[in-house]
DNA sequence: CTGAAAGCGCTTACAG
DNA sequence: CTGAAAGCGCTTACAG
């Protein structure tokens, strides 16, 4: 379906315009430009046939024009502290929303806001106002950030925000059920014959590890195990915190036969741990964590942990975004998934 | 320094334009916008004047008009094929790329093109030729995607790759040497003590496996150590893989006294495998991978690796980008540095 | 259902 | 060193 015409040069060759395609099309402007944006007030016959104009020319309409005439772009923003850390979650919510983005026709312009920057609201200001973005995705540590959220909603910005700490109003939040989440987990191991089991708490600034200790102590309560303050370490989402806590944990005289840590990471520290110890996993203790990283299918014994469903929460969240104002919209908390694997089984004395 | 003016309504309040500017400067809206291109041809006290009513008026320049009129945007285009997998390598590229664009006032906008596309040259038509992009980055395995490179080139964008395979006319490239990364890396494991090293190789499709296989090579012939095809196995790069080639490595009769995998995930594989024979890191068997991964730093033992310089990179890459044409560029091979780590060691017998 | 025209906020020859 | 004007390629009231 070629159309070579005459010998135009290969290098950047002129893109056809509205105009092209209406002069071949016999209509306005406007038709075409109401049939690129879909709107009703076309006959059938003209948007096919406008259609298959733009399909000849391989017409696309020029983004910065469109951007320009009507204020606002097709382009999302999506906010990260740092994109590479971590076990893999914000890229993974990225990966998400660019997939949407591509199937809605949006394109996904990532920056980078460190928290501390003491003049965020200028560089948000420079970012969004003059981009004129569709919309914003903050993802944590981001979403907790008032000067942030404040400058974006003097923008006029729609907001949407992955696992905040406290509502905000007309910011869309998406999230798990955290505390039900970790209360799952625990119910697990609790239903496997675990009777002491071993909790690694996340940064208590952070409210999901403050969802997810509750979760634990409310499982073990249900199932009358009583708290043992030696039985609950603080780490601070990492491998390395996962480790010292897991000898911590290991060293005690009468030590958990299963942990339950916060995250991937600190699980697979404390896996590491139990190397040191010569415990078999799951034989002699059994390790769960919290996110299902890219790693936790990967190590040995693979991980038993929770699992977002981040490309729904992605999904909930990117429709809210652009069909924002369309409709009031409460904080979105979708199911999440306990992964069973390899690295849990009864405890040795059952 | 705030200005409160007249009590504007707080939302969307009309951001200033280049006439604002002119006009509260005394000049006209072209002195203006020669300041912001930083221009030359403008006497330092105009510039001063209008720079003061810049931030006065907290001004920033339209990128969606300034797109339009100069047929060129600040955007640069990052494309990958799966952002979130493998051990942090695209995520890294990104964050190096991200940090450039914004000293550089560029934005960063990230597309995901799957090579099974069929209609590469359409994905990119829509997006590019549309947006204007001042340049695009490549990242493995889209470094080597003719189609994708021919579209590119076709709309005139500057393309920077990062560790392609084979040299393409127009295009700059960054990358290590592979080559001599490996035989660094073998050369140390020799000089521990080490005659019998095992390697494994990475997919031979991957210019860079083939490259650390030669370095490989290289080193153990130079240290009179014969090729042994029982000691090279090969996998594609995952932690699964490892784990397999480790296990065949560590049940041969005459096992290694230390393994070189060709990336680090690869290397993890392996240390999980040699845990199943009881085996301990380093005393035992030494294991080194390639890349420095973020997990690395945060196993144990922590891993002997090879370390890209990304960040280096990115700002090579960026800077040949926005400087394409200015004069012609080779290929951009910066150096690699061996990361001495506690899962090497001497062999046990020496 | 469709047209003609103004305007979005810049840049860029062209003059001076 | 600076101005006035055209134009980038769209959208959007306003008419019809």
């Amino acid at each position: 379906m070629r159309d070579p015409l005459n010998g135009s040069p290969p290098e950047a060759p002129k893109p056809a315009t509205i105009y092209d395609v209406a002069e071949r099309a016999n209509v306005s402007i406007k038709t075409v430009s109401k049939v690129i944006n879909n709107l009703p007030e076309v006959s059938r016959l003209t948007r096919s046939r406008v259609q298959a104009v733009i399909e000849e020319l391989s017409y696309r309409p020029n983004q910065l024009a469109r951007g320009l005439a009507s204020q606002r772009s097709f382009m999302v923003g999506l906010f990260c502290d740092a994109p590479a850390a971590g076990s893999g979650y914000i890229a993974r919510i990225q990966m998400a929303i660019l997939t949407m983005c591509q199937k809605e026709g949006y394109h996904l312009i990532v920056e980078c806001i460190h928290a501390t920057n003491q003049n965020i609201a200028q560089q948000v200001h420079a970012l969004v106002a003059q981009s004129k973005l569709a919309g914003v995705v903050l993802t944590p540590p981001l979403s907790d950030l008032p000067t942030l959220i404040d400058a974006l909603k003097a923008t006029g910005t729609p907001i949407v925000r992955f696992s905040p700490e406290a509502a905000v109003p007309d910011v869309i939040d998406v999230d798990i059920d955290n505390c039900q989440a970790a209360y799952d987990i625990t119910k697990y191991l609790i239903g496997l014959g675990h009777r002491r089991i071993g909790f690694i708490r996340g940064p208590l600034e952070h409210a999901d590890a403050r969802a997810r200790y509750e979760g634990y102590c409310r499982a073990i309560a249900e199932a009358d195990i009583p708290f043992l303050d030696e039985y609950c370490q603080t780490g601070n989402y990492t491998y390395r915190a996962g480790m010292l806590a897991g000898e911590k944990l290991l060293t005690l005289k009468d030590r958990p036969t299963a942990i339950f840590a916060s995250n991937d990471d600190m699980a697979s520290g404390v896996m590491a741990s139990s190397i040191r110890y010569n415990l078999r996993l799951p034989q002699d203790l059994s390790v769960a964590g919290f996110d299902d990283a890219i790693f936790a299918h990967a190590m040995y014994p693979r991980l038993t942990t929770c699992r977002q469903p981040i490309a729904d929460m992605a999904e909930a969240a990117f429709l809210a975004l652009i069909h924002h104002g369309d409709k009031p919209i409460g904080p979105l908390t979708l199911p999440h998934k306990i992964i069973v694997r390899g690295s849990t089984a009864r405890p040795p004395t059952a």
